[in-house]
DNA sequence: ATCATTAGATGATATTTATCAGTTTTTAAA
DNA sequence: TTTAAAAACTGATAAATATCATCTAATGAT
């Protein structure tokens, strides 16, 4: 993780999620006097679960995933992120701790948004408010699928579930990229690692998906529906 | 169904959830005169999923679930709500449509608020606003449990997960209502009937919980809290 | 009071999935 | 360039769970 300073403020920032772009100059003001913009590496932690929380996020590069950790210290990862979207939308309306972890999938560009400042912001300019809302509540459309998915699909139905699920909400693309390995869908899925790696070349001798040295591409994306339909 | 006027005004109204405390007269007014109260009894579904959405309901009096139903028309119950809280918290922000169903567990009054309306005096008081995101956090939170617990808890694990939710949140007592029937549970923890059952069998047999004629008691919570964390 | 429906109960079976063990391949590091 | 560490792959096995069938008890409706 690096900590660097060369960035535009807010206001002349172009990485920055479009909803920003309702506010006032003053308010992009405000909020670039309360920020900072950090650096990680693949694999790096950016928030623990438990830790507590004084910012929201802006990704301004990268991906990230949001996963959850329980007792056991078993990991489940509930959804990836990218540029554009912000990090902490419930935590920051919350007891001031993290209720899950973020960690980089690629190299990742932060900024760490001061959630005082940005409460603030949010309750003074009602559009923003609105969209921040519509945002949050799209957040939530997916934790219902994920849950939808969970409960009564098997294996087949489950792994179809976050290969569209990557490739629409994620990638906007039907190639996957290459940091979308077997480990991680099992993460998301909840199914076995080993059962993941049958299902994927199952998948691929069947030329609904193209598996290769961690390259994924769809390419029957009706097939994998009817899979995720029928369960 | 049955549509009643027999209730004060919001002012007055001394069923309403707590965040209303905050609100001005004038703003209790406003929303006095958008609003209307249904009675269900129960079974009775209060909206589909699907269906399009132009209000935000507050329960006055009873229990009723969420629940999500999947392209192959299973069912999954999410959560039990009842009195002071506020459901459709993420739907007056997404398309106008419910992206779940509701459905009354006992006879239950509802409170349905006009969305415009209320989403203008969201807007209008700052601590009006802070309050309803604190809750919209709270249920986040309840989703994400679920997710924990779907993903990797067996059957032991997923059944405990419900006694203890239902037990904490929703009726802050040991002794569960009796409208929990083993089907209900069923449907909150993915698991199939039968083997809810069994399992609620076993537990009383363990003295776990006292399971007698659609009454389930929680003995030893420790127990289950075991149960619970080893999955 | 009777009938139909739903919930509870339980054993047997079949299916699904996790786990284990071992091999190969790939990637990253020294 | 060699070595170590992940990831991909595969078969075998065991464990967990859904499904099916059948029964009784309870509940609600007419």
């Amino acid at each position: 993780m690096t900590l660097t300073s060369d960035c535009k403020q807010c206001l002349a920032c172009n990485n920055r999620s479009p909803m920003f772009s309702v506010l006032t100059e003053q308010e992009l003001l405000v909020l670039g006097e309360v920020r900072y913009k950090v650096h990680f590496k693949p694999g790096e932690v950016i928030f623990k679960q438990g830790a507590s929380c004084h910012n929201i996020l802006s990704i301004r590069s990268g991906f990230v995933k949001i996963y959850l950790e329980d007792e056991s210290g078993r990991y489940f990862t509930v959804k990836i992120s990218s540029v554009d979207e912000l990090i902490g939308k419930t935590s920051i309306f919350l007891d001031k701790r993290h209720h899950y972890s973020v960690a980089a999938l690629t190299d990742v560009d932060v900024c760490f948004i001061d959630a005082e400042a940005f409460k603030k912001v949010l309750f003074t300019n009602k559009k923003f408010g609105e969209l921040y809302a519509n945002s949050w509540g799209e957040s939530n459309i997916i934790l219902w699928n994920r849950i939808l998915s969970l409960a009564h699909k098997q294996m087949n139905g489950k792994i179809a579930d976050i290969l569209l699920y990557l490739s629409e909400s994620v990638f906007q693309n039907l190639i996957l990229e290459n940091f979308v390995t077997s480990k991680l869908i099992s993460e998301m899925s909840g199914v076995a690692k080993d059962n993941v790696v049958r299902t994927l070349s199952k998948f691929h001798k069947e030329k609904i998906i193209r598996f290769l040295k961690d390259e994924i591409v769809i390419l029957n994306k009706e097939r994998l529906e009817e899979i995720s339909k029928k369960g």
